[in-house]
RNA sequence: AGCGGGAUGGAGGAGCAUGGAGUCCUCGUCGGGCUCAUAACCCGAAGAUCACAGGUUCAAAUCCUGUUCCCGCUACCA
């Protein structure tokens, strides 16, 4: 492991603010950094975890306008929203902030007068589908027709039926899909990034990341192999960062140039509100870790570290790109339109406590594939590891304890070879699991924890303290290091649960990573209480039925 | 169509870079044990042509070629 003091900046996917993030959302990048960031402070190191809603672009300024709003009051609902269930999940950002306001405004146009000082910016005529009802120009997507090779109904980016690409002009019948319209091609004048200027650059340092994973360098180097164009980060748009630049002073930044700059504006955020340096953070040996969705690879991997060079390298460049798959409910993709899957507003409201959610979420992180929400495999996993092995174990003993030792910590005597075996474990299963976390293995991690207990089990059935009440102290001293080990190991995963061991065996602290806090002889516990309530078979049948997606 | 990823006992995963007896983990199933604990815990067993077809090799889940199926991306959704 590390011997340094580490410094990290832990980041996740800034969400969108149109809707309410569904599970999928929550496992493809805050729960993961949530719990990599509380890892990262157990284990001493300096850490920072930031995010924010991203909150420009085309669907905000749209819904906006359907709603009779200003987007300016949708984005302050939806942000709240979204605040709300990630406090809920217990996601420990150190600042969320948001892209709308003025810090990251100024942030952004600071970065981009730098990138076109540097060269990297050119401008050129577009000619894009124009609603003159709406008063807008369409992204492709936003006009529908009859595609020109199969004759069915197109969106103008790609035809679904023949799966052909397509230009918004080549639609027969074009029709705006906010207004039904027929929109009208029009000249258009953008700025672009010469991402092929940066193209070797950026294919050096992606070479040099061994320590990716391999999809997410693989998918990189593709891009690069493929070609890098430049890319168009200008938007006829009103609601936006606007462009400092006379010339464009009616259009803002694309959203997708202004969102990763977030990760800049929400850390100098908090370094103000906390009288730090901001750049300590961004520069230097600082390792700057992302936890993001698959469909955000190339943005993370080509996109922003191209914006980062041609700014000059102010910034660090991203150390790590944690690139997760996608997570699928019942065998299908979520849906908000089909009502499938199971959205963060639905979850609140459920009877499942926030540990709940995570550890089964935790058990089924898709880090190198895909996986897939069962409401049986929730229940399963929820009621045979959490409660049968943890919960249990942690019961037992403490339960124990309070009957036999009148609520206090026994007393060590001899130990055995046993005893000693089974304190060896406790150290290896935080160095194992400690490991197994700082290299994003994540599931594995879990499952060493697990197996801890599951030690401590399988030893106290061993030695089977109930024949023997008044010889057991050993036995249940020994059992009670692992309890306190347990409490510090699972706090990245289950930080309201590590809490509750805490206080059920009454301490203020339960120590670092490394160095945990045992619990010394005598020691009066606190009153030992079931950590989770069973999953029943007519509660799950009940999820089923309303939450099934058939 | 192109690019990238994937397919492993009934379910889900790891293993593949650097080939070495189908090896491991979680769950399920079957049999037994225990009774401190939330019908929880512990022990044992059954169960696999490692997607398919070829090839390289003394030896292939692992390397090579082809095929099928699933997922993502392809730059104006974000």
């Amino acid at each position: 492991m590390v011997k340094f003091k580490e410094r990290i900046l832990v980041t996740a996917a800034l969400p969108y603010v149109n809707n309410v993030p569904h599970l999928g959302n929550l496992v493809g990048s805050h729960l993961p950094a949530d719990i990599y960031a509380r890892f990262c402070r157990l284990k001493g190191y300096d850490t920072l975890f930031i995010g924010g809603t991203d909150e420009h672009g085309t669907p905000i300024e749209v819904a906006a306008k359907k709603e009779g709003v200003l987007p300016r009051v949708l984005c302050d609902k939806y942000y709240k929203l979204q605040k709300k269930y990630y406090d809920w999940f217990a996601v420990s950002y150190d600042n969320f902030s948001r892209t709308s306001k003025p810090i990251h405004h100024d942030i952004t146009k600071e970065f981009f007068s730098k990138i076109y000082k540097n060269g990297y910016i050119f401008d050129d005529v577009l000619k894009l589908p124009y609603c003159k009802k709406c008063e807008r120009f369409l992204p492709d997507r936003f006009v529908e027709g009859e595609c020109p090779y199969c004759g069915q109904g197109a969106r103008g980016d790609q035809c679904d039926h023949c799966t052909k690409l397509l230009n918004p002009d080549e639609l027969i019948n074009p029709y705006c899909i906010i207004c039904n319209n027929k929109p009208e091609i029009v000249e258009t004048k953008h700025l672009f990034l010469d991402l092929s200027k940066l193209s070797p650059k950026l294919k050096k340092w992606i070479i040099k990341n061994k320590h990716w994973k391999v999809n997410v360098r693989n998918l990189a180097l593709g891009w690069i192999k493929e070609g890098l164009k430049p890319r168009c980060i200008t938007r006829d748009l009103k609601w936006g960062v606007g462009v400092p630049i006379p010339e464009f002073k009616n259009k803002v930044f694309y959203v997708w140039f202004d969102a990763p700059i977030g990760y800049i504006s929400s850390t100098k955020e908090w370094a103000e509100r906390n009288k730090k340096d901001f750049k300590k953070w961004l520069t230097g040996s600082t390792k700057i870790i992302h936890f993001i969705g698959k469909d955000n690879i190339p943005f993370h991997t080509i996109f922003w570290p191209g914006m980062l060079i041609a700014e000059g390298g102010t910034y660090n460049l991203p150390w790590q790109v944690a690139g997760l798959e996608y997570l699928n409910f019942e065998g299908r993709k979520f849906s908000k339109s089909k009502s499938r899957g199971i959205f963060l507003n639905n979850v609140i409201d459920l009877e499942f406590e926030p540990d709940i959610w995570r550890y089964y979420l935790s058990t089924i992180l898709p880090e190198t594939s895909d996986t897939d929400f069962s409401w049986d495999e929730f229940q399963a996993r929820v009621n045979n590891e959490l409660i049968g092995n943890l919960g249990n174990f942690v019961n037992r003993i403490l339960t124990f304890i309070n009957k036999n030792f009148n609520g206090k910590a026994p007393k060590s005597d001899k130990y055995d070879l046993y005893d000693k075996k089974v304190l060896k474990n406790i150290d290896e299963a935080s160095r194992i699991s400690g490991e197994l976390l700082y290299t994003l293995r994540f599931r594995d991690s879990l499952r060493e924890i697990l197996h801890l207990s599951s030690i401590g089990n399988k030893y106290f059935q061993d030695k089977k303290p109930w024949e023997n009440k008044e010889k057991s102290s050993t036995t249940l001293y020994v059992c009670l290091q692992i309890i306190c080990k347990l409490g510090v190991l699972i706090t990245p995963y289950l930080p309201n649960t590590s809490e509750k061991i805490k206080k059920q065996l009454n301490l203020k602290d339960l120590g670092s990573w490394d160095k945990g806090i045992g619990v010394k002889p005598s020691h009066k516990l606190g009153k030992p209480e079931i950590l989770f309530k069973r999953i029943e078979d007519k509660k799950i049948k009940e999820l089923k039925e309303n939450f099934g997606g058939k």
